[in-house]
RNA sequence: GGCCCCGUAGCUCAGUGGAUAGAGCAACAGCCUUCUAAGCUGUGGGCCGAACGUUCGAGUCGUUCCGGGGUCACCA
């Protein structure tokens, strides 16, 4: 149990003890203390005042000391301060939870809870190369995905690749027409990349046409489905659909480039999925879910054949399940595929990663699968982030104003080889081992650029300013552990000497019996040892939450607390042998909690930079 | 227009109903003979969009309004 429990649990035995009274978790709150006043943790009394009938000075004192009584190995002092409880948190319990767990490195992570989560995230389509807003979706999913399974969860990650449909045909049209049989290879081109490239070629020249017609007398909506281009596509769309042998072929050919492209990418990023699904083998799933419900009376048909759901009871609209001509539409097939997730794993909870303009949508598709009576129906949650807009204005990817994804990640690994060339500190470092550098760097100040904002909020990114390398960073906690660890290769190399004995144990200086006069900790070493005893706390907020900011903010937090400890204090040079092995288990242990916090940001860490 | 999200320092963002609202960037002033200065210390900078309400207490909850965005397809 963590302080932050323990010390709930304890007042309300404590309040139960004393009063008679039963008060939950719920009813009062445990905060940290404020650094003006004297304490580690809070205890708010108002709440409890009211119902006791007390002064909050005197229920104060009278709780303050049953705590004391009750655990003494864990709260040593208090004050009581207006209507807060102020608790000392005992050195000799922090020296003790130091020693259990310095070298475990995957402290902090929760034994299975027999849970399984789906996080379904990235989802392209693959008519063109991933964007920044594709990165922040791609970012969010693995990192919430991490923070689960640090959290107990047995988790599944999946993606729904949109492989099929008009925004494909456009690309194979207009390869079929400008291309002269160019490929990837004979261009040198990203696979994604050279079909993006035919996909707003399709615009350009469909726009070309629409103007034309609109010239001729034709409204813009008349011109954009008759000019020439769009009919060829939308046949092509049929011929797909009716498995037209030429069709299917470029089809498959073009497809295949973009997955080499999406596949480099996602190496790169770090993205990878337990099962990817395809749109092409989906979209026509759905289809009996819907008769059924139509049998149950749930759906009803129109006199035209298609069918419908009445949601306007639930305040929304009707909404159209199959058209008259008995094809799907995009609802149905997520309902088919929900439905194939869940007989496949049997989530308890299913995450969708997608943006926020999706939110009436998955909003419906939720309520239709509740009134299906589709046992999956709760557990779907839309975990839904704010869009990535340019200073510029929105990023479209017909209009080429898009923020490209692996542009940014090579025009980041880039800045990295910058700051680290004119800092010169590795030069003893090889050329992979300085790739792999810049690597990690790059990647780590935009994966922490990108994940330290609370998802919902919509990010705005001027792509003048490049990303930061200072401050609340990546690279600032990449630093730190760089650092931490260029203290702990003293050990290796037999310039600091480690004794494995835990602290406080030798018999000359015992500084667990008493209040530790022998070994007080230092402002900085006491706040060190209680963030990292929050890290379990933590986790479990984020996962509850199911956002990686959390985390983000927890890690920046230690990483500066302890770049002040390590300006104020000396490790190899501690005052005392007793202090130099405190501080190396600190150490040590800040290490273990960055790079483990990190992993669930998905951001590497470098052992020098 | 209906519904949803956002509005906190010049900028980017934190802030489970609790004590004097915090970071980073930018600006300014200091700190490398000591474990990495991608760091540390300090200064300045705020009617928390507005008003009313709820209560011991509101940046946080409620209502209304203002500003920004999204969405309300037989598109995906």
């Amino acid at each position: 149990m963590t302080i932050t429990q323990t010390l709930k649990a304890a007042a309300i035995e404590c309040l139960h003890s004393l009063y008679a009274s039963h008060f939950k978790d719920t009813d009062f709150q445990v905060n940290q203390t404020k650094p003006e006043f004297e304490g580690d943790y809070t205890v708010v009394l108002f709440s409890l005042v009211k119902n006791l009938k007390k002064s909050p000075e005197i229920l104060g004192n009278e709780l303050g000391t049953g705590l004391i009584n009750k655990y003494p190995g864990v709260f040593t002092n208090f004050n009581v301060i207006k209507g807060f409880l102020n608790l000392g948190v005992s050195s000799k319990f922090l020296f003790q939870f130091l020693d259990d767990n310095y070298q475990d490195t995957g402290y902090g992570k929760q034994p299975s809870n027999g849970k399984t989560v789906m996080v379904e995230y990235s989802s392209p389509n693959t008519n063109k190369p991933l964007h920044l807003g594709h990165l922040r979706n791609n970012f969010l999913g693995w990192s919430v995905a991490e923070i689960l399974e640090a959290d107990g969860s047995k988790v599944v990650k999946s993606c729904i690749v949109n492989d099929r449909g008009i925004h494909i045909c456009k690309s194979m049209i207009a390869w079929k027409h400008f291309s002269n049989g160019e490929t990837p290879q004979s261009t040198h081109t990203k696979g994604d990349h050279f079909v993006g490239d035919y996909y707003v070629r399709f615009n350009d020249a469909h726009k070309k046409q629409v103007e034309e017609l609109m010239n001729s007398g034709l409204t813009a909506d008349a011109a954009a489905k008759q000019a020439p281009l769009m009919e060829e596509a939308q046949q092509m769309l049929l011929d797909w659909e009716n498995g037209k042998p030429e069709v299917v072929e470029l089809w498959k050919r073009m497809n295949g480039w973009v997955y080499e492209g999406f596949n480099e990418t996602y190496k790169r990023i770090g993205s990878d999925f337990d099962k990817t699904y395809y749109e092409s083998d989906t979209y026509l799933l759905g289809k009996d879910l819907v008769q059924e419900g139509l049998k149950n009376g749930i759906l009803y048909q129109k006199d035209d054949g298609s069918v419908w759901i009445d949601l306007t009871s639930d305040g929304l609209d009707e909404k159209l399940l199959l058209r008259a001509d008995g094809t799907s539409v995009y609802i149905t097939a997520d309902l088919g595929l929900a439905d194939q997730k869940y007989n496949q794993y049997k989530p308890g909870k299913s995450i969708y990663v997608i943006g926020d303009e999706q939110l009436y949508h998955m909003k419906v598709l939720k309520l239709i699968c509740k009134k299906l009576g589709m046992p999956f129906a709760d557990g779907i949650y839309h975990l839904s982030y704010g869009m990535v807009e340019l200073t510029t204005g929105k990023m479209k990817s017909r209009e080429g104003t898009v923020v490209d994804g692996d542009d940014l990640v090579e025009e980041m690994t880039e800045t990295a080889k910058h700051h680290t060339e004119e800092l010169g500190k590795v030069k003893d470092f090889n050329e992979v081992e300085l790739k792999e550098l810049y690597e990690i760097l790059g990647l780590g100040a935009m994966k922490f650029y990108v994940l330290r904002v609370d998802p919902k909020k919509r990010m705005i990114f001027n792509p003048e300013d490049s990303i930061d390398f200072h401050g609340y960073t990546g690279p600032f906690i990449q630093y730190t552990y760089a650092r931490i660890q260029s203290i702990l290769k003293k050990i290796e190399t037999g310039k600091l000497a480690f004794t494995t004995a835990p602290a406080g144990e030798s018999d000359e200086v015992n500084h667990r019996g008493g209040e530790n006069e022998n070994l007080p900790l230092t402002a900085l070493e006491r706040e060190l040892l209680l963030l990292l005893e929050n890290y379990p706390n933590m986790i479990a907020e984020a996962a509850a939450e199911l956002n990686p900011s959390v985390v983000a903010n927890y890690v920046y937090n230690l990483a500066k607390t302890f770049n002040s400890f390590y300006t104020e204090h000396s490790v190899a040079n501690a005052e005392n042998e007793e202090k130099k092995q405190l501080r190396i288990r600190i150490s040590g242990m800040t290490t273990n909690v960055i790079k483990s916090s990190m992993q669930l940001l998905g951001i590497r860490v470098p052992q020098r930079m």
